[in-house]
DNA sequence: GATTGCACGCAACCATGTTGCATGGACCTT
DNA sequence: AAGGTCCATGCAACATGGTTGCGTGCAATC
C-alpha cells in the first residue's frame, strides 16, 4: 500500500507531463493513483462518478491520454477490460497476481525475471515485453470461508 | 505445427470426453485442432462458418462445452476474448507468445518455469496457475517489412 | 403415438470500448 | 468589445465479444 496520492501530487504529474489541469483529469488521477491495485476502466469510472457524474467517453478517452503521456501505465493483462496503474509505482516490468475469487490484481514486487530470452531470441522472437501473471487466490479472500 | 487432425482423431476425442457426435461439434474441433496457434473465439467462428454456416451462439456454446468436458484449454490470456487450444498439444503451463502485429498467439514449447514460488507462497498467495505472455515481432512478421 | 431430452437457432440483451458530432468555455487577435 | 479558434466535455450511436431465454425439431424412449 503506498501513500495516498494528494491533490497536490496529481496537479504536479500533470504539469510535469505538459497536460493542462482540468477536474475531471485529476479526479480520475487520483482515482488511479490511491487505489492500491491495477483498476479496470469500469472501476475507475465508479470511483470517479462516486463523487461527481462524469461522462464514460470522457474518462475512456482521460485514460488514453494519461497513458499517452506516460502518466499511467495500461497493462496488457489480455485485450480487453485493461487495467491501469501509475506509471513509476512499481518496477517496471513485474508479476501481477490475479485473484479469481475476487477479481483484483495484485503487483508484486518480485523482481522474478527469471528468464532464458536467449533461448527465445534463438526463436528469433523479437521480444517487446514480458508479462507474468499468476492465479490464484489473495490472502484477504483465504481469510473469508466460502 | 502439428500433424493435421483427422476427423476420426476429433470422434475418438469427443467419444472418450463422454460426449456424443455432431456435425457441428467436430466441425469446430477440427477448426481448432488443425489451428496451431490459440484461437480466439471469433477466429474459430469464421473457420466453422468458412464451410457451413453456424449460429455464433451454437460455436460459443460448444467451445464451453469442449472446455467443460476437458477437450479444450481455455486460456486465460486476459479477461475477454478467450482463446482456446487443443488439450495436450503443449506442455500444460507453458509461455505464450503474442505478435503484436499480426494480433496471433504462439504456444512456446520452452518449460520457462524458472519460479521462486517459494517466495511467492510467502506472501501468502494460493498459485493456481501461472501464465507467462511474452509480447512482440513474430518470426512471419519481422519479415514483412513495414 | 405420446413424452422426454437435447442440439441448435433466433432474438434480445449485456459489457467494454470507440467514433462523430455538438456545445460551451477559455484564450487570442484585431 | 466582437469575432475566431482551440479544446475538454457530453451525448448518441455504433462495434465487438459474449450470454441468456425461449422455441423448435429431431431422436430415443416409454
Amino acid at each position: 500500500m503506498k501513500a495516498k496520492m494528494s491533490e497536490k501530487t496529481a496537479t504536479d504529474r500533470l504539469t510535469k507531463a505538459g497536460l493542462e489541469i482540468t477536474d475531471h483529469r485529476l479526479r480520475v488521477l487520483l482515482a488511479v493513483g490511491n487505489t492500491p491495485h491495477p483498476s479496470s476502466a469500469p472501476e475507475i469510472l465508479e470511483m470517479v462518478r462516486a463523487k461527481k457524474d462524469i461522462n464514460r467517453v470522457t474518462v475512456y478517452r482521460i485514460l488514453d491520454l494519461l497513458v499517452d503521456h506516460e502518466v499511467l501505465n495500461r497493462l496488457g493483462l489480455g485485450e480487453k477490460s485493461q487495467r491501469f496503474c501509475l506509471r513509476g509505482a512499481h518496477e517496471d516490468e513485474h508479476p501481477h497476481f490475479h485473484c479469481t475469487r475476487c477479481d483484483r490484481y495484485l503487483c508484486l514486487n518480485a523482481p522474478a525475471r527469471p528468464f532464458d530470452r536467449q533461448a527465445l531470441t534463438d526463436l528469433s522472437l523479437e521480444i517487446e515485453h514480458v508479462d507474468i501473471r499468476l492465479e490464484g487466490i489473495c490472502p484477504a479472500c483465504q481469510k473469508i470461508k466460502k
